[in-house]
DNA sequence: CACAGTTTAGACTCGGAGTCCAAACCGGTG
DNA sequence: CACCGGTTTGGACTCCGAGTCTAAACTGTG
């Protein structure tokens, strides 16, 4: 893959569309071609092929998950507050490249299987929000966590799913919705608080 | 797609090591043809293509899926009870076909796309546990939920995020442990209880 | 201008999905 | 047993699209 211009990739973005309506395989490199304006045999010059445009787009969306993610982390406040950003900066990026998010959760079979995108999913989100974790229970703004790490994901999880089903197959809500579900449903839980 | 015996069922699910490991497009029908025993010819002879041979898998998983949740709700208890059930009848599912688990969620465009997978998954688990959410809401064993329905999917989102990353990815900690990560977390949140 | 890198059209190869067909097979039924 | 419908299969065939290749044009820089 050699580098590509700020306008390169930008022209690229709108293949992000074509892979979240139809799926990498579905989507033809001459479509790609056509979308972006950019021909088939520069795609190929710039590109091993089509997966690795897709790629390209992954990488975008996860850069800009890391910028997110590490902003809210490294803000002030307690770790449940600085949780409570996370999603919704996490959010926000779904709200920024919701295309290219979408094929990014759709073709997650690639993207897990190629493993420099499992290494930047990772860094981008799982290991800050497992430190993050950590350091709220070192001061007690969380509870005892057992597993962070497993915990991390499974936060990732449920942000990403929500605001896939959101954005591409129920897409009746805003997504800005998602937050006043998913920030008391990891922070307080689906339990009734006696102290409240 | 023909109605398939039971015997031809249980070589079919031989192909979702396939689906699994390499997706639908890198699988190729011989193939599924090698894998299953069963030849090309008469995979064709059943379904219109591999995609069909895919949906056939996905529907036996989310049959399984909906036969746990539907007992885990049905059966005795508080919500909280119930709903702690549903989470690990769901990751028992995964354990009991984690390779077609793997492939439905890492295929997940393809089946988000295809309307009837939707859904069935809609009637397997969002669905009935929308309703467990209200019902808990109700008799005071949750807090008052804003958007059940939303909450439902980010709840599925957190299981098999969890499951499937543990599963496939990081297959260090076992499929059991999720429980005692999933559970609290979604019961009773990060934050500590003050009444605990 | 010459040279290096970039851009592009268009022709080509090749692999695999899906089609088709005809032969065999199988389980009733008269 | 002879027949008939549905099933099973091998193997040949078509067709589409990914990726390759080439050569020409174009761009900027010394």
């Amino acid at each position: 893959m050699r580098p590509v211009s700020k306008e390169m990739g930008e022209k690229l973005m709108a293949a992000a569309d074509l892979f979240a309506e139809r799926g990498l395989d579905a989507t033809k490199t001459e479509d790609i071609a056509a979308a972006t304006g950019i021909p088939k045999a520069t795609i190929y010059y710039y590109f091993e092929g089509k997966e690795e445009v897709l790629s390209f787009i992954f990488g975008v969306v996860l850069d800009a998950v890391h910028d997110a993610v590490a902003g809210a982390v490294a803000g002030p406040g307690t770790a449940a507050q600085r949780l409570a950003r996370v999603i919704e900066a996490h959010l926000q990026v779904f709200a920024d490249y919701p295309k290219a998010s979408q094929a990014l959760h759709f073709d997650l079979g690639r993207a897990a299987r190629a493993p420099e995108v499992a290494a930047r999913s990772n860094e981008s989100f799982i290991a800050p929000v497992t430190a993050l974790l950590r350091d709220g229970v070192a001061d007690g703004s969380f509870r005892p966590i057992p597993e962070p790490r497993l915990t991390a994901i499974a936060l990732l999880g449920t942000i990403t799913t929500a605001a896939i089903h959101v954005l591409a197959i129920e897409p009746t809500d805003p997504l800005e919705s998602l937050v006043g579900v998913i920030t008391p449903l990891v922070l307080d839980g689906l339990l009734p608080r006696s102290d409240a």
